[in-house]
DNA sequence: GTTTATATTGTTCTTCAGGACAATATCTTT
DNA sequence: AAAGATATTGTCCTGAAGAACAATATAAAC
């Protein structure tokens, strides 16, 4: 199965070229039309918003070659566009900048037949598809239970970008309390830093 | 990574040998509660209708092990169980006797920090799926239109809650491009931090 | 052909975040 | 009475973030 990679910027990335010696890259489809006898791993390089492309791209690709195999290299992975990908036949979706073995790993498994999502994909997909997605916002309220009442003022307070010192001001206590109750809640919901506890709390995604 | 074949048929299965040179197989859980320092990635074998005995390993597993890796082998696969087993925690379902080639496939990913599963289920999983996963909100796609291609790379990166350091090795550009395209996005988005950043590309609150 | 937007990288400096050691006071539980 | 959880504050140190000055290359636009 040989290695065609579909760049508009037509430039080889070398971790392309490390997982594939054999790497050719087209800056289009058009560019290659020419032999259709082979069968072909097609690697996609989408930039953001070009989910049109990559839906045209798809479907002429389906149409035009035999047996094609289809993975798309994604500048900024994005979860409703993996879906989109795959629904129209892709079998692959990953990150455009993945280390070589990496992209090895996706080459192996796809010519074994099988289908390669990145992990967090994987898993929201089985989330979903199980049903257990469940109200996000219980999985917060679940996460400030964790927290003593103090803490809790604190951290909301820190999920909403202030700063320490802030806080501080706010709560009127000095900053260096303020660290230790933020200490204590990184540690309590298992976050390493202030911006990890904001994604944490802030989560609305299931309504 | 160590692997631990856990099968009450206490019978090593020639295809496991075959992946995995190193194999060890223990009858039960609690005979390899011993040891618990290494890394390990446990092979469940589960026999059909042990469905609990799957829920109960993993979660035994989870809480008595350091960072462990989960595969259920399916004596028959079955999509629900196979739901089941990786909502619970697990990061790979195939078939008992899957021939090496494969086994060593499903090793190779997940000790990439991959999940591994069969092409059917996955195509179940994207095909119930789609369409279920929302888009981008308004505002976040207005907020992005405002950056160039690189900068909602970084940025998108950045909200996520990665440092400069790993964006910069994700993109393969030095740390100091980040910080130029991260300082150029914060003020075309109006935000002070990387932090205000994530909470307005995050926001999912208008979908 | 000059300007403008984009992408890239360099050095230095200041500020902030968070961990590593802390200690003390109050309150509840056993 | 002793133990444990909570709330508060201190200093020192490391590393990251971001601004402040930069410069260079390239491609598109005028």
């Amino acid at each position: 199965m040989r290695n065609l990679f579909i760049c508009p910027r037509n430039n080889l990335l070398g971790n392309w070229s490390g997982a594939c010696s054999d790497a050719v890259v087209y800056p289009s489809l058009s560019a290659v039309l020419s032999s259709k006898k082979d069968e072909y791993l097609f690697w996609l390089h989408a930039d953001i918003d070009s989910q049109q492309w990559i839906v045209a791209s798809i479907s002429q690709i389906l149409r035009d070659f035999y047996n094609p195999k289809i993975v798309v290299l994604a500048n900024s992975p994005d979860q409703s566009e993996a879906l989109l990908a795959l629904s129209q036949g892709a079998v692959g979706y990953c990150h455009a900048y993945s280390p070589p073995e990496v992209l090895v790993e996706v080459r192996t498994v796809i010519s074994h037949g099988g289908v390669w999502l990145g992990r967090e994909l994987l898993q929201r997909l089985i989330a979903v598809s199980t049903g257990l997605v469940g109200n996000k916002s219980r999985q917060v309220a679940e996460s400030l239970a964790l927290l003593t009442q103090r803490e809790k003022e604190v951290a909301v307070e820190a999920a909403k970008g202030r700063s320490n010192k802030e806080i501080a001001k706010l709560l009127d206590i000095t900053e260096r309390t303020v660290k230790a109750h933020l200490s204590s809640s990184f540690e309590r919901l298992g976050v390493k830093d202030r911006l990890q506890l904001a994604l944490l709390l802030n989560d609305k995604s299931s309504r």
